[in-house]
DNA sequence: CCATCAATCTTGACAGTGAGAAGTATCCGC
DNA sequence: GCGGATACTTCTCACTGTCAAGATTGATGG
């Protein structure tokens, strides 16, 4: 137990990152502290991740492989406004993995892997919309993208309460939010 | 000039902060390089902020009362579009300060000036909304705020041009993605 | 002119952080 | 039961924010 093989160190510190993340942010993330609290040393992480960067961006490909294949099922039984829904309420039911999914300042930009990742996750809300065949695809994109990311990140920083003075159901916000959308001219 | 007395020590801190937030995001400031920089020494601003929270707090509060002024000019002379523009505007002009402005994670968001600062820019995007007289002026509200603030933060860390695989220019996009909107009905 | 006093900044110390080099234990194929 | 690869540890380093205590300065009133 105690020994140098955990056995599954590698998930044991994803598991235990996110946990923290989606409590308190990334910045209260101590790689040392989890390390202490899985049961071994301080540089053990590094062997599976490299760097804290590492593990941020095995983090943020997770969370964007996740996001990619709930958009993706919610996209064969509802049109673009359940695809936005979906993209919220991911974003609320996995806090740890969306608090870093978009922080370039945190991440390695240029890993394939990420990259390869963003684009799956984007393509099923991007199709959403296209299907719909707006006059101007490109803004209607945006402003779809933009609407879910700005609900998901204002409801999790606490902004959307705070402005609306009281507690909201964000998924049904958002699904309103979406229907005062016209893309169709 | 080697004195005890720097002149105006609080706002060189400011001033310092927002620019290396801009450049290297909020993780990257690190004030001990700050003030060597500045040419005092690393606990100085603690007199003036209490605490590195502090300096954050009050760049929060700076940002809030630029962004609502901002938002009230714009409202005098167009609608709710132009407002939204304004906000996008704003964040691709001072990424220092937007970038701290709704990490709550980072703030002490008990703090009475920033409470009365946020409610402050919040209004004038809530009134050019309201004015428009929608059926559902709620998710009216939330769908323009969340629009003008996704558009910003998915340009911010480069989302933006990421997943649309070149550069664009932000502002005309979020004019045209504004126009995808339809509050009335 | 100068004595006080508050405001401003410094010094020195501390615990915590991520990173790196070098070493040690365990597992697996043979 | 040997040898190498894998997984983890130890020790050290530079750096960070915070804090207590002390030094310097500018302003105010006698």
């Amino acid at each position: 137990m105690a020994g140098y093989h955990h056995g599954n160190l590698r998930d044991a510190i994803l598991a235990g990152a996110v946990s923290v993340i989606a409590r308190d942010g990334v910045g209260a993330l101590s790689l040392r502290a989890l390390a202490a609290e899985i049961g071994v040393s301080h540089t053990a992480f590094r062997r599976h991740f490299g760097s804290r960067e590492g593990v941020l961006n095995t983090l943020a490909v997770q969370g964007n492989l996740m996001l990619a294949e709930q958009l993706r099922s919610s996209a064969t039984t509802g049109g673009f406004i359940e695809v936005g829904v979906t993209y919220v309420r991911f974003a609320l039911a996995n806090p740890g993995h969306f608090a870093v999914m978009f922080r370039s300042d945190l991440l390695d930009n240029e890993d394939p892997e990420l990259i390869s990742a963003r684009s799956e996750s984007f393509a099923p809300l991007r199709d959403g919309v296209r299907a719909l065949g707006a006059a101007d695809p490109i803004a209607a994109e945006v402003a779809a993208w933009g609407v879910v990311h700005g609900i998901a990140t204002l409801a999790l920083n606490g902004s959307l309460a705070g402005a609306l003075n009281q507690t909201v159901d964000v998924e049904a916000l958002a699904r309103r939010a979406l229907s005062q959308f016209n893309p169709l001219r």
